[in-house]
DNA sequence: GCCTATAAGTCAGTATTATTGACATATTTC
DNA sequence: GAAATATGTCAATAATACTGACTTATAGGC
């Protein structure tokens, strides 16, 4: 019976857990009231699940977790150049560099030397990288569709709503001009005006 | 200045993908809609500052975010046993094992003979533990607190449906059982039968 | 044009969290 | 008593990250 309970897959450790941010941590009870483990552990499980998606169908491939967010952020902000990508990842560029030489390599990635500013490297998705990205975007929408489509429609805005509130506030207003303007195209940078003479 | 550029935090690198589950690619777009890029980027930024809260709070106490996990746990279901834990975290007993010492050399957690099988290891969490436990579960409770404040409180009811419907559902009703019940005492394992002669 | 700053690439060493495989020990169950 | 089970442990490895130091190419100020 205990067996049974989670035998589901084998699934990697890395969840329940990120990076530091500027959080505070102003001592122990907010008010008195009591902790909101329900949603805690809501989160962890919504997380997992939600990410495992990606996970596996990446793993056909032969890329790993690092693989995904980079795949996943040029093909949301095309043209992007390193230090912007290592801005979002919140990595160092030695950490960046194998995984971004391996998606160059197996094509997925192409760089090419800023328009504006040679020394830059623009990064942009191959074809093969826009079908893989748009794979695994797919995947995991349909988790979103099923979602939505049992919890009705209506329940999407309250849904967008909870995870953008749930963001840092000093980091939000950065996400939510990302995510609202670029929701559906996805291919702002292409056009602005680094790329262009 | 490319200093400057990635000063911001020191991130450890973890999310935006996971553990893979039994998901089955069934091939590209669901039925022709776009993918929901802004949930799937809030999903990111939501989670990665979420658990930021606890990282950074067991970092001062030399915790990683394995040390995290088994501590929230062990904290959500006491007297559980080393399968039962591996079971849940999905890793393997070694892996484990570094882990749990040092919850263990640093008094954290207690573990004690099986009541029912002396061969079990029933962990738990000390007074120590405790503290330190509730401490993570309060910080990230104040982000939710904050959260709904913001939102109001209607909006809890439908946060928790969303995540929950988030889940696989061949966990979700375990995973619904594991939260309902125990969302506020959290003591469910030390009365179960096993525990008991 | 030169000098400095910047963008990126690279080499070397290390940490954390995970893995697989093999085997030891204590205890339960048949 | 023998086999199964729960746990612990040794050893080697992988993926993802880190710090520090250095090179190369290009841009920009003077």
């Amino acid at each position: 019976m205990d067996k049974a309970l989670f035998k589901q897959a084998d699934l990697k450790q890395t969840e329940l857990r990120a990076p530091r941010m500027g959080t505070t941590y102003a001592g122990p009870p907010a008010g008195g009231a009591e902790p909101s483990f329900d949603l805690i552990e809501l989160m962890f499980f919504a997380y997992r699940d939600f990410v495992a998606d990606a996970d596996h169908l990446l793993e056909n491939f032969g890329l790993g977790r690092a693989h995904h967010r980079v795949l996943h952020f040029v093909n949301r902000r095309p043209g992007l150049s390193i230090a912007e990508l290592l801005e979002i990842l919140k990595i160092t560029k030695q950490s960046l560099n194998r995984v971004l030489k391996e998606l160059l390599d197996k094509d997925y990635v192409e760089a090419r030397h800023g328009a504006r500013d040679r020394r830059q490297r623009q990064l942009f998705l191959t074809a093969r990288g826009r079908v893989l990205a748009l794979a695994v975007a797919n995947l995991q929408s349909k988790r979103f569709a099923e979602v939505f489509a049992e919890l009705g429609d209506g329940a999407r805005a309250g849904a967008t709503d909870f995870l953008l509130a749930m963001i840092n506030a000093n980091e939000r207003d950065k996400v939510a001009a990302l995510i609202g303007p670029r929701a559906v195209t996805g291919f702002p940078h292409v056009l602005d005006e680094r790329t262009r003479r």
